[in-house]
DNA sequence: ACATCGTGTCGACATAGGTCTACATGAGTA
DNA sequence: TACTCATGTAGACCTATGTCGACACGATGT
């Protein structure tokens, strides 16, 4: 949840404060961040993180996990939110590539995508 | 973030919608979600990923991962933020167990904790 | 002793996002 | 067709939290 960031302001300071002037870090650890930000893992590993970073959605895929497939209502069931707010859930879950969706009639089953199941409890 | 759930009005509503007099799956659905959050390792995986769920959190730790050691003010100069802002996330990341802090004169020196490279990019 | 530097803490603010209600959609059924 | 059920979508609300400025404190140097 990155807010306002003046990133303007804080130019001259840390170039002031870190001594880019005296050969300093500033350059430096910008390009260690350039570096780690321009990967392609970065921004994939960041939306996988923060779809787990709720404990709803944590709850359903360590539930999916247990056993296999899942249907909306059913997720409903256990985490007791409105079919809204799991719609919701889900659709995070399934844009980061953390599961998918498997629809039959009127049910839409959800499936852990497979290997995704590391670091889930 | 779970904002209010007013889960006494539910109650009722869950039942009659996915059938529990009719031997409905609420009370299953419930004994599986107290399983899974009733599990010790629930709420250390879920500090642990809303730790990592922040951009700058993130690539503070895929630094360290490439430095094995940053002191605050690299990491301030790495993500160009205040000081209160690193110290804040510093200490969120602490808090989860994912770094370890090592002082040394004024400078304050992190460390990923072993076995938390996991899942960082 | 005094100044400087790196860091932590506190209080305030703004925004992202989790949640709801209300409505829409699509699939099965009578 | 009409009705029911499972799910998606849109909009609004409220809380959690990322961020900053200001201040405090310990360590180092002059």
């Amino acid at each position: 949840m990155s807010a306002a960031r003046p990133i303007q302001v804080l130019g001259e300071r840390l170039e002031r404060l870190t001594g880019a002037a005296a050969g300093g870090c500033v350059p430096r650890y910008q390009a260690l961040r350039d570096e780690v930000r321009g990967s392609p893992q970065f921004p994939l590993a960041l939306e996988r993180v923060k779809a787990l970073a709720d404990e709803n959605r944590l709850l359903a895929v360590a539930m999916l996990k247990r056993r296999g497939e899942l249907c909306a209502c059913e997720i409903q069931a256990a985490t007791r939110l409105t079919h809204a707010t799991v719609s919701h859930h889900m659709a995070v879950l399934a844009a980061a590539g953390l599961v998918t969706e498997r629809r039959d009639g009127k049910w839409i089953h959800y499936r852990l995508v497979p290997g995704a199941e590391v670091g889930i409890p």
